[in-house]
DNA sequence: ACGACATTTCGATCATGGACGAAGTAATCC
DNA sequence: GGATTACTTCGTCCATGATCGAAATGTCGT
């Protein structure tokens, strides 16, 4: 049996062009790869803007180690940092890093098996992802528009029909926006997919402003109001 | 003004259910976080089963520390092994892993600015990415396909015409594939998208059976044979 | 102005893991 | 069979960076 290599080593394949780019991959990807620096990442993912105190808190770390995690991420633009009085509120730079980060929770996942969902209970009904809604009632309503045909199969855009439902609900989708308009997010505690991107953003919105719903606690939890189970029972068919 | 910050502190939010997550995906992103491992999986993009003592020299390091990245990709599940006389072969073990290095790629290059093309000209032209074709001619492909409608804007999905396209190609598209049916691949010479997914790599194969390009020097390099010069300006009015 | 709180800076410690070369195992070539 | 090649294992070295506590800086509340 032959077993002479495919690619003679001596033949130089060094020094590609690709260095620079294997070179920020993995800087990029050492940033990811600290538990602590994780933590506060996802606690960011919420896209409310959380003090360094709070974010050593959920990190489970020292404050002054928080700090120095919180100043590297700010060189690298993973976050941006505003100051108002003695507190400093760090958020998302920008809808990049979550994005990165909900892919590499989809990756992660399929490793992390089998599933137990050990989410608090409150949490597992609703809370916000990033700047769109997640938990159980939005895994419905993915799931009703699936259904119903207002995404794709793939669920990368709106369908049609999805955007004159969309319409219908009052919902204005600015067509020129550079951010992917819809993606099927990966839930957390469900381990199904939730409506991601602008038209997740949009609806989450618009269920504010409805008064559909509430955030408790400044935290990513999130209650649905009586007016909103009408809403999501009339709309959607859903029974909180 | 007001300052005091939303969250308090010590209201426990930490051992939240993501723990374990966040652990998860702190140590796929350490796998990435080495230059060395990176190159190697680089260098795997393409496809094909390397060896080890070729793998260490593209990521120009010792054929020992060599062997010890590669046992652990091996642990983490992202190659495969198969023993061939004194020669071990490598390769991907899974679409995943590609996708996932693909995905950091992208983000990466956001960073890696301004661009100079540094890409040695043969590879430029036209080389394998993974199991599909990437290059000028791949990228000129992708473009003439967006104009004439083949793939949606998203670059995520053929479109009906498209699909009736490939049929008269004479590619046949099994409908019950699991992975991507299409993508916007971004393309490492030209930063631009080329197709990527289950159609490119249906593409791919199409060309090298109807004798249109074959593959270089065992490398990622692909010549475009005169058959192929033909078929590409009839098919996409592309000039090599 | 003073004390309390929020945050960063500094210095020191320590664990991780990436690097190499030398030696060991195993298959191939002549 | 003996030399060569392919690859792994082992031991050691060393740089990186995550961590903490203490001290410094800055802001707020009263």
């Amino acid at each position: 049996m032959a077993s002479r290599p495919l690619i003679k080593p001596t033949n130089s394949i060094k020094n590609d062009s690709g260095s620079e780019l294997e070179n920020s991959i993995a800087a990029l990807a050492t940033v990811m790869s600290d538990v602590s620096r994780v933590k506060m990442l996802c606690a960011l993912m919420d896209g409310r803007a959380w003090t360094a105190t709070e974010l050593s808190v959920v990190a489970d770390i020292a404050s002054s180690t928080a700090s120095a995690h919180l100043s590297r991420l700010l060189n690298e633009n993973f976050i941006i940092c505003v100051a108002q009085g003695r507190h400093r509120y760090y958020r998302l730079k920008g809808i990049e890093t979550a994005e990165l980060l909900e892919v590499l929770m989809g990756a992660s996942w399929k490793q992390v098996e089998p599933f137990t969902n050990k989410t608090p209970i409150a949490l597992r009904k609703a809370r916000t992802c990033y700047d769109h809604l997640a938990g159980e009632i939005a895994v419905n309503i993915y799931e009703f528009m699936l259904i119903n045909k207002w995404i794709d199969i793939e669920g990368q855009s709106l369908t049609v029909q999805g955007k004159q439902q969309f319409e219908k609900l009052g919902i204005a989708l600015d067509e020129k926006t550079t951010r992917k308009k819809c993606s099927a997010c990966l839930d957390w505690s469900e381990r199904k997919y939730h409506l991601g991107g602008y038209a997740g953003a949009a609806l989450f919105t618009h269920f504010e402003r409805k008064g559909w719903i509430s955030r408790v606690n400044g935290f990513r939890e999130v209650l649905v109001t009586y007016q909103g189970e009408k809403a999501l029972k009339r709309l959607f068919n859903i029974v909180v």
